[in-house]
DNA sequence: GACATTCCATCATAAAATCAGATGGAAATT
DNA sequence: AATTTCCATCTGATTTTATGATGGAATGTC
């Protein structure tokens, strides 16, 4: 039994849209002939008659109407490989990979990530969540086109990079901590009395220097929501980006602490976030307009407060 | 732009999955130049290149590598048109409807149905549910293609049956319901004058003559689930099927009368239930399979509890 | 009821797509 | 170095697809 062809699935498509074969011819701008043609052979390989031609006009048979839905998934998945296709040849990427720093508010994403997919409906974009270093590994690895991570601190390497926009951290604990009830500005000697929680990366190979650590105990939790919870449960204290505990500080569910001089000094209270693509990597049309976006909505604000979209 | 022929997507997947151009020629019986020919008119149609031939084999490039899996889906699809088509030209019809009346245990056609699907899964098969009357209307009207309905008192009229068991009918009311502290039979007068529940079709318009009414008042209910809601409160008596107020009997929840004669004697306390279909209207492969096979279980047992599957 | 219109099927023929087989250069294998 | 296997290309034959004309049947109009 022989495949149908896709000229002969429109043809059929058409016939059934315009309600007879020269309607249909008319408005395939083709002679009625090869409309006559075209069913006869889908017909002949489907093995049944798709219309009733006894009327003076064909209506579908049985037959006819069990098999269209078949017939538009097939010109559905055609339509769908022109689109990826079309895409691919206007110079897009058919995949897109993104990875996000988990401290980033994803609520700043939605709008931009809508838009590109309005914009580019072809291309599959997928965004991964990293803790820390693991964000900018992911893309030196080249296991996602592009990311947002914290910033670097030397420019010239593997990595193009545009400024975002900082994540403001806030000093938390529980109110019944110990450190909460200090009024003034805490010293570091306070700090280093007491279990600070941190986040570290998932894997433990390769980890990079600690940053921001200032107590002699400490535990290490895999993800922010880990974090939070520990926090809440006033196990300890620690630093969080001010946009995952809004709500917790203004329901009193935690505190905020005031550090004298916090982490010595070594460590800025704001974590500055930029966009970072390879440069050796070329880029395609929905990658380029997604880093650009994100560099121009950057250069906008300064405060990534996550509250507004 | 123009489509891409299904042979040439049959010959891309070849490829891939063979490893070379030759090695699919060889797999698809055809010349090796037609695979040439194929794969090069789908990438000026895609408008893309698929393969990177600089090596000794051709390995997928990236835009075939995202090109796949529409082509897969399209190929997908098509097969699923040869096997609607297949099964259509082979006699099969394109969907069967079965009505089966509510008092029906649904349990006892599971299994049958399964069959089916697996047998014959181009069959898109429904069901409906209808009550009385309106189940086997649903056949005469040519709106299902058979139904399991109470057996029809004449023979000849336009629908062919075949009985396939019977409901055994249990008359209940809740345990404070006066008619539940009568110990031995119940005469008629003593149901005459409770409040009778009883199931009524959901069309008034052509209501068939009552049956197995024996009280002055009732109430006429839309389905079965409403009548045992009305059991359970205590609102008042009525028949029901045994496997569905099973669980009920067992819990105490409702209680079995014991009418004397019930009815006077014009009723059976066991409904028969009938597989029908219109003798003028041709049954497909899956039709007749269904039918036959509904008749010969249905010839095994008399009693359709719904316990055992 | 006669006429014009619109419908679809068919035919002959022209255009296009597709195929097989032969040939050649490049890479891999021996 | 010789051989095999790979893919691209070319040519001619075959098949497929399209066109335009023709005719019979149903519909619509006056």
């Amino acid at each position: 039994m022989s495949d149908p062809s896709v000229e002969q699935l429109r043809v059929f498509l058409a016939v059934v849209e315009a309600g007879s074969f020269s309607a249909a011819a008319r408005a395939l701008g083709r002679a009625q002939s090869a409309v006559t043609y075209a069913v006869q052979g889908l017909e002949a390989e489907a093995g049944v008659q798709l219309f009733d031609r006894s009327a003076y006009r064909p209506v579908l048979s049985d037959a006819g109407r069990a098999l269209l839905p078949c017939v538009q998934a097939i010109l559905g998945a055609v339509d769908g490989f022109h689109a990826v296709a079309g895409g691919l040849s206007a110079g897009l990427e058919a995949e897109l990979t993104l990875v996000v720093e988990a401290m980033f508010p994803m609520s700043r994403l939605v709008g931009t990530l809508a838009e590109l997919q309005t914009l580019y409906p072809s291309v599959q974009t997928r965004i991964e969540v990293e803790s820390l270093e693991a964000a900018r590994r992911a893309v030196l690895d080249g296991r996602a086109d592009m990311g947002l991570v914290i910033s670097p601190e030397v420019e010239p390497d593997p990595l193009q990079a545009r400024p975002v926009g900082e994540i403001e951290l806030v000093v938390v604990a529980a109110p019944g901590h110990p450190l909460a009830a200090v009024v003034g500005p805490l010293h570091p000697e306070d700090l280093r009395d007491h279990l600070q929680l941190v986040v570290s990366e998932r894997t433990d190979r390769e980890r990079t220097p600690d940053r921001g650590v200032a107590a002699r105990r400490t535990w290490r939790l895999a993800d922010l929501g880990a974090k939070r919870s520990m926090l809440l449960a006033g196990l300890g204290w620690g630093s969080m980006p001010r946009h995952i505990v809004e709500d917790d500080l203004a329901t009193g569910r935690l505190m905020r602490l005031r550090p004298a001089s916090w982490d010595g000094g070594n460590r800025m209270p704001r974590l500055p976030i930029s966009v970072v693509r390879r440069r050796d990597r070329a880029a395609g049309l929905a990658g380029r307009w997604l880093f650009d976006r994100l560099a121009t909505v950057g250069a906008d604000e300064v405060a990534l407060t996550g509250q507004r979209d």
